[in-house]
DNA sequence: TGTACATCAGTGAACGCGCGTTCACTGATGTAC
DNA sequence: TGTACATCAGTGAACGCGCGTTCACTGATGTAC
């Protein structure tokens, strides 16, 4: 598929339309107006719904998890045999997210709020997608998180793992929600980058936790 | 509104139909086909589509409500001064959905579907209907969790205990999904119990880890 | 250089479908006199 | 006790609407000879 104008007028609609308000509630009719564009031009570019959805998710999965491997392969170049820390890979994975943004901030709550969209809504087809797409980085971290926490079986890892990305994606894809509540309450700003600071140590000592079996 | 037969059903149907596939993806002819009544009688009895989501809402959280604010007024007396720890307040606040869900093992993971499809969906009217009915107890959790946790800036403990509500709302409401994962990875069964037993000290440990500021 | 054809991005209008909602209606039960 | 009326749960069929998708079409650009 040519990247003609159209394509990534679509695709940028389709994004910041999405993560407002849901694939589901997000209209092929209200896309093609915020990009004016033809309303038949997501299928002549796409061919469904379901793949323009898809194709969304990939324009920004593919460019994150290839910085993720040039990092930790670079990481891992510089000081072979050493074993990061839960902060460290996370630090990894928030890095490359913000690198692939390219400094828009929208950009970022955008792939977090799509994160969450993709496990919270009926789109059994996206996590699947997800799964198989990105395999192969994702197993590389899940090592590394292995390797960081050796004490932890295998399987009460497995879930922490799960409830760290809960909290990851919860808290980032409500984000804009969860800020006017913050500063409505306190009555003082909070950037993102401050939200991501705070829940770096949740999640690690989370994860450090004794075992609750 | 009279509890008739009817209504129960509708909601019974609503209820496990919303759970399994969201808000907008459950039609209310999917719901009254579930519930063996006619289409119309959802508007009857209910007014609207948004009302009956409201109602299903209601007739979860007003018994589990009442029922933490029971247990916590019980202990109140019988200890006064105590002050509970984080562990302990969530332990009161998940014996309580228990309760409420009758021993009924599906209602327990409906519950939190629900709940965090709430957060996750278009569903602006919901989040402001659950704050607005049930302030007065979550005003006196997030107090307990404060005076359990006298050490935290209020600013941090609001994102904190946020971060908890995430990792609990996206593990349980996608516990389906992450249990069949679960067994194929690891060839064991895993119940619901068990996955809350291994969440209760992750959200321990999280609150309580050192400051990210 | 000129002509004929192919390719391709994009268009405008319509299609059929499933949706939430409405409305005139039924039939059972309760109430007043 | 009998009759007239009111209330209420529930029904069947239709309404209009917005949806994703389709299709015949246009007009520009590239290619072959």
């Amino acid at each position: 598929m040519a990247h003609s104008d159209t394509v990534t007028r679509i695709l940028d609609s389709a994004e910041s339309l999405f993560a407002e308000r849901g694939f589901a509630e997000t209209s092929l009719r209200s896309i093609t107006a915020q990009a004016e564009v033809n309303l038949a031009a997501v299928n002549y570019h796409f061919g469904s719904k379901k793949s323009l959805i898809q194709a969304v998710f990939a324009r920004f999965f593919t460019p994150f998890y290839q910085m993720v491997e040039a990092s930790l392969d670079m990481h891992e170049k510089r000081h072979p045999e050493v074993i990061l820390t839960v902060e460290e890979i996370l630090r990894f994975v928030s890095r490359s997210i913000s690198k692939v943004s390219e400094g828009d901030r929208r950009r970022l709550a955008i792939f977090m709020r799509l994160l969450g969209l993709a496990y919270n809504q009926g789109q059994g087809h996206l996590r699947k997608f997800l799964q198989n797409e990105y395999r192969a980085v994702s197993g590389r971290v899940m090592d590394l998180i292995a390797k960081a926490t050796p004490e932890l079986k295998d399987e009460e890892r497995f879930w922490r793992i799960h409830f760290m990305l809960g909290a990851a994606a919860f808290t980032l894809s409500n984000m804009e929600h969860l800020r006017a509540i913050f500063e409505h309450d306190f009555d003082t700003q909070c950037t993102e980058e401050d939200v991501v600071a705070m829940l770096m140590p949740f999640l690690g000592a989370g994860v450090r936790a004794q075992s609750g079996l």
